[in-house]
Formats: structure tokens, sequence, C-alpha cells
DNA sequence: CACCATGTTCCTTG
DNA sequence: CCAAGGAACATGGT
């Protein structure tokens, strides 16, 4: 589930995983999720590099490396897309199916795998120049989501999705947010009030760190199923549950009760995606 | 078979 | 140049 709370929980499993950990080889069995980077040119530039740390920009991972040879800090760029997952493997285990690149760690494998392959894992670090504020940044201010929405006839839920007006809120969340303020996803950006845009912003952050929170306090799933070992996700377990409940609000609750009001959750199609809300709660 | 899915980028249109 | 809309990417679940 990779909107910013999962990967800000994945980067600081990672971060605690790979950070001094050294790269023996590299295999890539998916040249699409490298970019534009060629597979020569990553093998290269990792092929006895040292991980120094794990950071998040967005819904984007960046991998802080020191290369063999150059000494120099570099960096590398994953991004989960839809279906990507990041978790380190013992050797011994068979590859997953959609293994799209695979690291060679000594006595485990890094593995990022990805179903659908929308994924990334690339040294061109330009797609971080087009992102807005980071949610939590001081930079963010109400007065800033402001600005990026004054001239925008889109509606709100599709702006949301824009990750150069704020960078880390996905489908899910773009509801999720909308409905803790109260504001219709229907609304064009620039006739949201100012009041609107202070409880967008505020409810922006509330549920983002409430995910985050959530993230790290649930079971990980590290293991009981070994070829799985180290892989870490949440949201659809079925321990879960009861939790989830309380975490999901509107998201794919379509014709379920409003947790305010009771009046049963719309689903409508934005942009080419669905998006959740109540009628009479959001206006 | 049909439709839906946590995301980004590219192309076209106005 | 910019904003907006839609298709493309690729695979699997229901």
């Amino acid at each position: 589930m990779p909107e910013l709370p999962e990967v800000e929980v994945l980067v600081r499993q990672l971060d605690h995983l790979l950070r001094g950990r050294k790269v023996r080889t590299v295999k890539v069995r998916r040249r699409r999720v490298l970019g534009k980077t060629s597979p020569k040119k990553l093998a290269v530039a990792l092929r006895e590099a040292t991980f120094t740390g794990v950071t998040r920009r967005g819904k984007f991972l960046l991998f802080n490396f020191l290369p063999a040879k150059t000494r120099t800090l570099s960096v590398l760029l994953g991004h989960l897309g839809m279906t990507g997952r990041m978790y380190l493997s013992p050797q011994d285990a068979p590859l997953p199916k959609h293994a799209a690149v695979v690291l060679d760690l000594g006595p485990e494998n890094f593995i990022f795998e990805d179903t659908r392959y929308f994924g990334k894992f690339t040294l061109d670090t330009t797609p971080l120049a087009r992102l807005g504020p980071e949610p939590f940044d001081k930079t963010f201010t109400s007065k800033k989501l402001a600005e990026r929405l004054r001239n925008s006839s889109q509606p709100i839920k599709t702006k949301l999705l824009d990750q150069s007006v704020v960078a880390g809120i996905g489908n899910i969340y773009a509801s999720e947010a909308l409905f803790r303020a109260g504001v219709s996803p229907v609304t064009p950006a620039r006739q949201l009030t100012p009041k609107q845009i202070k409880r967008l912003w505020t409810a922006i952050r509330q549920v983002l760190s409430q995910a985050i929170r959530f993230g790290s306090t649930v079971p990980l799933n590290y293991g009981g199923d070994n070829s799985k070992d180290n892989l870490f996700y949440f949201g659809t377990a079925a321990e879960a549950s009861d939790f989830y409940e309380e975490r999901l609000r509107v998201y794919d609750r379509e014709g379920r009760p409003c947790s305010k009001c009771g009046t049963a959750i719309q689903r409508i199609f934005q942009a080419g995606r669905s998006t959740f809300f109540c009628v009479r709660c959001q206006n």
C-alpha cells in the first residue's frame, strides 16, 4: 500500500536493515524499472558500494550509498508504483515471480519485487525536482496550499493527487483527508474558502501522521511465511481488520454507513480514479 | 469475459 | 508556455 505513510514506515525499516551493508552484485530482471539508467551503469555504480542510509521524499525512497571507487556519496531512487515491495530475503530462498531487481548483500538478498512493474529503481533523480513540499515540512503552510490551489479549476480531489501541490498523497488518503476536513471532493480547487483550506491542511497532516503511527505499531509481517521473510506490508491482513475500520473512514466503503452521520458512502470517478465520500458530511 | 486496483508520465487538445 | 484530460504502462483479483 504505497502512499507516503507506507513508504515512510518502509524507509525506517530499510534504513535500519541496509545502513552499512555492502552490495556484492546486482541482478536486473526487469529493465523497465531502471528508467533511463542502463543495467550496466547500475551494476557498476552499486558493485561493492556501501549503503549509508535510506530516506524519503514524497512517495520516493532515496537510497544513499558510497560507491566503491569514487567515494562520492550518491543516491539511488526507488518508487513502489502500485504493487512494489522491498525487503531482505535469505539467499537460498527462491526469488519471487516478479523480482525486478536483486542486490546480493552477502548473507541476504535485497529484493525489489513489483507485480505490475510500475515502480522504479534508478540513478535518475530528475523526478524529485517536480515534487511539491513535504506535508510535514515547515515550508508547507496552509497559505502555501492556498497558493497552489488558487488558480485551478480542477476538483480538489484531483489536485490532492498532484505531487507538485504537496508530495505524498495518493488515492486513498486524498479521500480520507477530504472526509476529515468535511470538504466535497468535487469542489473546484479555486473555490475553497480559506477556512476550508485550513481544515484540509490540518486533515492532510492528521490523516498521514495517524497512518504512519498505525503502520509503526501494527505487527509487521517478518516471519511465518518463509518466502516473505522480512517483507513489510500492512493494510489488508485479516488480523488488522479491526484497525482497518478505524483507520479508513471512506475509502473502499461504497454503500456503507458514514461513521459520522450514517448516510451511505458514495463512490464517484474523478480523473479516471475512484473517489469515496459522504454527500452529507462533505460540502 | 468484464471491470477494478495503493502511481507516474507522456501526448494531445484547447 | 500552461492547464486539463486521457491513454499507456502490466499483471492479477474478483
